[in-house]
DNA sequence: ATCAAATAGGACTGATTGGGTCCTCTTTGA
DNA sequence: TCAAAGAGGACCCAATCAGTCCTATTTGAT
């Protein structure tokens, strides 16, 4: 079904609650365990999602006690196509474009070889036009002077 | 990885030997084993396939003695989105969208619900954009006059 | 009329993948 | 010195999918 994985789908929700809590570049930090509660995410999850967007270096963690996670980038500067090939790996439809020679037992007959590099590449540049912005909508970009959301704010109808 | 399945990738290789072979709309037909033998391919597998193309219209199944499929239009008039779709299913990187309401647990707390559908559109327009004939490459569609090929033909070098 | 070839449809099984959890270590503010 | 929180890795269970097989139906050929 073309699905992506639920952690690329938790990983966009927790992007987006770190921007809304105003967790932005230079922010205060928002722990693990309070996202998860905000996003009704199961806490290992948060955590699992947040280490691999930390090694990605999409969000920055800070060590000790009073730690937490921030954004490095505000959402209109993130690209889904980033998010999506840092927890679910390169952006590829079909195993043999980076899989090089003898990934394909059929590699001989393949009629079709070499020829799905434009389909990724078209499905790289939709997923690349799109930033987290346009994903998490108005209001949740905490801008400069707006008074810092909490946890228990009200959730702004759509 | 966002890795559609092997069906699928088995489902572009096995109409685009169709098309090289001249079972075109109103051709003569090429039968599951025969196909099998030229793509390298297991025979079941291909049957599998090709079941499921014929439920979706993209060959034509003709059943008895002397059988076999052939299909139903010229690829460069099959999008590659509708031969994804009718293996894979939907084309929908999130199950929210099709989902309806209930069918994420973190409806209520979920920042991004229903955003997702631009995503969705943007990513079929790509897949809509690209047909068949683009992923067999020059000389997979046979045109009248042509000399039919054989399973032993060669394969045109890339 | 009978047989053989081939599709149609469905059921079943094994393996791969990924989601989710847990444990330990390190860091750092109180 | 302690507690809070991230970093990193290992592990287990479940869901999904690929692949196979069986049976029924159709139809041309003998």
């Amino acid at each position: 079904m073309l699905r992506l994985s639920k952690l690329t789908d938790y990983a966009v929700v927790i992007m987006a609650r770190l921007a809304r809590e105003g967790a932005g570049p230079d922010g205060r930090v928002q722990t693990a365990p309070g996202l998860a509660a905000a996003t009704g995410i199961a806490e290992p999850t948060v955590a699992k999602v947040l280490k691999i967007l930390g090694q990605a270096g999409l969000v920055e963690g800070v060590r000790g006690a009073r730690g937490g996670y921030r954004l490095t980038r505000l959402l209109p500067a993130v690209p889904l196509a980033e998010v999506i090939a840092a927890v679910d790996g390169p952006i590829a439809l079909t195993a043999c474009v980076d899989g090089g020679a003898g990934a394909c037992e059929a590699e001989a007959f393949c009629a079709v070889r070499g020829r799905w590099d434009p389909v990724n590449d078209a499905i790289r540049a939709a997923l690349s036009s799109i930033t987290l912005a346009d994903l998490a909508g108005p209001g949740c970009c905490a801008r400069p002077g707006l008074a810092p959301a909490t946890a228990s704010a009200a959730i702004p109808a759509e």
